[in-house]
DNA sequence: GGAAAGTCTTGACACTCGTCAAGACGGGTG
DNA sequence: CACCCGTCTTGACGAGTGTCAAGACTTTCC
């Protein structure tokens, strides 16, 4: 069994809050394998398979069998791996997040002048709204979840934040290269790029070829706006 | 039987289709009851105990038993006046969308000055942003939905476009006011805002006191910044 | 080798879902 | 009165749901 490595309440599987499982010494003698653990490996394997079918369906009509379709096993797995439902989600939404904030980490770091920053931003932000769309529009479902099931509200905020720290550093970076200050705070500001980019999806998503570009147009006009005027 | 009335090729009800009913005049003879039909009126009886559960479960776990349940009929008479789910569901995302778009409309009918315009729309709304949280929950959860589900489409993006012909109402009259003009389109406008509003019930909903004062004061900050400057 | 532990499948359970058909009820009209 | 028609209830159907237990298969350990 997995249960008895760590939890004693917890009257299931090995669990999410032994993530941190890479402490207590797995007793297999050398290293052929990274000592990592399977476990750590098939619970991302079949995270994958979750994204990939709530993406595609949505949170609504995404079942437990379908999910296990869409991986190489059968659905019973499922609770061998995660609690219940809720406990998958869950995992699935921090994976989401770890792909998600680092996305414009580079430009940020090489861009030398605003407009190089900007450019970068624009490309960047343009690409992910048509190719990762299906994502992206699960993440919206899922935090729009937040709003009636409790149970998601905790990890949905933190994404929430950790999504407003990105859109800080870059518009904080993008003012201190134009030597000016942002008009507001990073609530805002992230507010701001965030409606944008969700009308942007919506467009996307049903076809407007012109989203991408409209929202590129938008953005890069919006966002010397967003500095105080010196 | 309702079905007869009007269509042939529906095998079901009275339709949202004969919504313009009233020109086929009912063959009683004189009015002793508004001639209007009962039927709209029941019709909309329902789809208020729709959005009334629609709001406070979300689509994912709203199921008609559990609509009749907050009507005063059982659940068998939702197959009477509404083809199916999807039929209820439309007809509900239109109600909503008629109480929501005229909102603003005083505001920004007797505002003589920009401050007294940008104050009534800013209480106007962190009015709806804590009167209406459950109300515009379901709105986004149903504009999510139809990024998955086809059939919703149309009816969400007719509506979005009537949000965002509003918002453009509010922001052109107060460029108007102060003799200058709007920095973007309408789309972008409304984005910004419905933006702000979105982060601002996700707040609100999470129990924060201060959503509705800062979503004030960050529109408030915003609106000048989106004009163009003199 | 055999025993134990870990992993996965299968099949069932107790529900809930949307939909629909059969019929009950009630108020007008012949 | 009986009849009809619009309205509404009841009960069922098949399909799909999350969950879990029993066991089969695989790997690891002594």
């Amino acid at each position: 069994m997995l249960a008895n490595m760590a939890l004693q309440d917890e009257e299931a599987v090995g669990m999410t809050a032994l993530d941190t499982r890479a402490t207590t010494r797995p007793r297999r003698r050398a290293a052929d394998v990274p000592p990592v653990d399977k476990v750590a490996a098939r619970r991302s394997e079949l995270a994958a398979a979750a994204l990939k079918t709530l993406s595609e369906l949505g949170y609504a009509r995404t079942s437990l069998r379908e999910i296990a379709q869409n991986s190489e096993f059968s659905h019973g797995v499922l609770h061998y791996y995660f609690r219940d439902k809720v406990d998958l989600i869950t995992y699935c939404v921090r994976e989401y997040n770890a792909q998600c904030v680092t996305r414009y980490d580079g430009v940020v770091a090489t861009a030398a002048t605003p407009e190089e920053l900007a450019e970068g931003f624009l490309r960047k932000l343009g690409e992910t709204l048509v190719d990762d769309a299906p994502l992206h529009r699960l993440w919206y479902d899922l935090r729009n979840q937040s709003m009636f099931e409790p149970a998601f509200h905790d990890d949905v905020a933190a994404i929430d934040r950790s999504l407003e720290r990105m859109i800080w550093r870059i518009v904080s970076r993008y003012a201190e290269l134009t030597g000016r200050t942002p008009l507001t705070g990073p609530a805002a500001l992230y507010a701001v790029v965030d409606g944008l980019f969700q009308q942007a999806l919506l467009r996307q998503l049903a076809g407007d070829p012109a989203a991408a570009d409209d929202l590129r147009t938008a953005v890069g006009q919006l966002l010397p706006a967003l500095l105080r005027p010196t």
